[in-house]
DNA sequence: CAGTGGTCTAGACCACACT
DNA sequence: GTGTGGTCTAGACCACTGC
């Protein structure tokens, strides 16, 4: 076991056999080597994927997944390493690690990068929300292209306000694939307290984790102007953003105007 | 030296003794804990900064730097692996570490997020670079304030156009501390090829590690929209960014003006 | 071939959180 | 105290690069 180049990770685990399975022992040229703990991140992957464990909940202790993969903690250890910089997980010394999740987490909205110019995120206080639109309709060209559908295939279409402080500043359009959210309506946007990805968790089942922006400065039309209490000569930044769950799937096309007379677009680069 | 919990890295370390010096033995209560890999990091910090390795030059085996500190390889490993995560340092299997460098490197603008509509960034080929003005002139309290000086400091300032396909898409002002880079003029700017983080490297020992930046959407004035070829009804995107060296000691203040008509701020969230 | 980074193991001990 | 993640070690072997 120990000195094995080829493996297949086994037990407990539903499907799988080994990526490399068959050649065994040779000791050069594997077409495509795939280090262990890279097979074991793909299983833990899997389970977080089926729903095993459920976002907010522990997983089973490093302890435990060696066992049960077969393999030593250190491998197990370096998988979970890669997911906690994935933030697909979380963990917690003397607790335990944790699935990920936008809900319970202290950090309201981890994937909006607007700051308030003056004070932090914390003094402006929550978010006052507005659905303006919640309605079924058929994915347009662009749409179906950013969320991997076929033109005219159902979709859900939203548009809501974000205001801080009693200033509207945010505008968004939404798209989401009609099949996996399907029962989401207006009603059920409006009465529910914290982020939209939150509600995606726990009544969707759909854990958003991972996103590209695309960012432009534009002029609104007149009716996203007057959504946002300004003139159409404002500058305001287009941000169009679309959301994957696991496995690169996108899941959501998000097109946000921010106004940034007040705001900013945070970003850090290393 | 094995399950020494409090420990005095050493050898050829040159400054230093340890962090946790003093309380030996004692199990509970360390006020300031900092595990040993991380004190190595900042040991080796410390070789990058004071230039005993220089950008592109590859550093020591880990071999050969857990012998110096006294340490085995794997906390040594385990140390490299953050610089390694923070871009301050390149592995190559079967090579070496490598100091990181914005010059030769594949990527030649490592902290432009701009990116053309239509094909890849290498597509477009590299871009055409014109000194607009550079000048010696005394820190206003804002530019001050984001390079840690005091109003009237002194400071260079540059205004550059950048160009792709012989569209003048970029427009920015810096904003340099006049002391670390004395001798900077239009020309050397003007006849350097590359990367202006490049110059900064070989030319003032200066290397850019992190950077922040601020986005907004505004209106060119009249000499602004002339410089980049657009009315001064064109809504731009407002990209003011602070670039740090080692110890967070801020270096440049850079004001861009980015078109996003042909062109987009790309942003990965996650 | 030797040297480098990369993987994997097994075991010891530490810091932290809960009970 | 028990169990969790976090650190550190020593040693073996693998994959890649270049001589």
């Amino acid at each position: 076991m120990a000195s094995n180049p080829s493996f297949s990770a086994a037990s407990a685990a539903p499907l799988s056999g080994g990526e490399n399975a068959g050649v065994v022992g040779l000791a050069t040229q594997t077409p495509a080597f795939s280090p262990l703990y890279q097979q074991i991140k793909g299983l833990i992957l899997q389970s977080l994927q089926s729903g095993e464990w459920k976002p907010g909940e522990a997983i089973p202790s490093e302890m435990d997944l060696a066992a049960r993969y077969r393999v030593s903690q250190g491998t197990v250890r370096k998988a979970i390493d890669e997911l906690s910089a994935e933030n697909l997980v979380v963990r917690r010394q003397g607790k335990g690690t944790f699935v990920a999740t936008h809900a319970e987490q202290h950090v309201q909205y981890r994937f909006l990068k607007l700051q308030p110019d003056n004070g932090s995120v914390q003094s402006e206080g929550p978010a006052q929300r507005t659905i303006i639109d919640c309605k079924r309709s058929r994915a347009s060209a662009d749409v179906a292209r950013a969320l991997s559908l076929r033109s005219g295939d159902p979709v859900l279409q939203v548009r809501r306000v974000l205001a801080f402080a009693g200033v509207p500043t945010i505008l968004e359009d939404l798209w989401l694939p009609g099949t996996p959210f399907k029962g989401l309506t207006a009603e059920r946007l409006s009465n529910y307290q914290g982020a939209m990805y939150a509600l995606f968790e726990t009544e969707f089942g759909v854990r958003m984790v991972r996103a590209d922006e695309n960012i432009r400065a534009i002029n609104p039309d007149a009716e996203q102007a007057s959504l946002l209490n300004v003139t159409p000569k404002t500058p305001l930044l287009s941000v169009e953003r679309v959301a994957y769950t696991y496995n690169d799937t996108p899941m959501e096309l998000r097109r946000g105007l921010y106004r940034t007379d007040t705001h900013h677009y945070h970003n850090v680069l290393s």
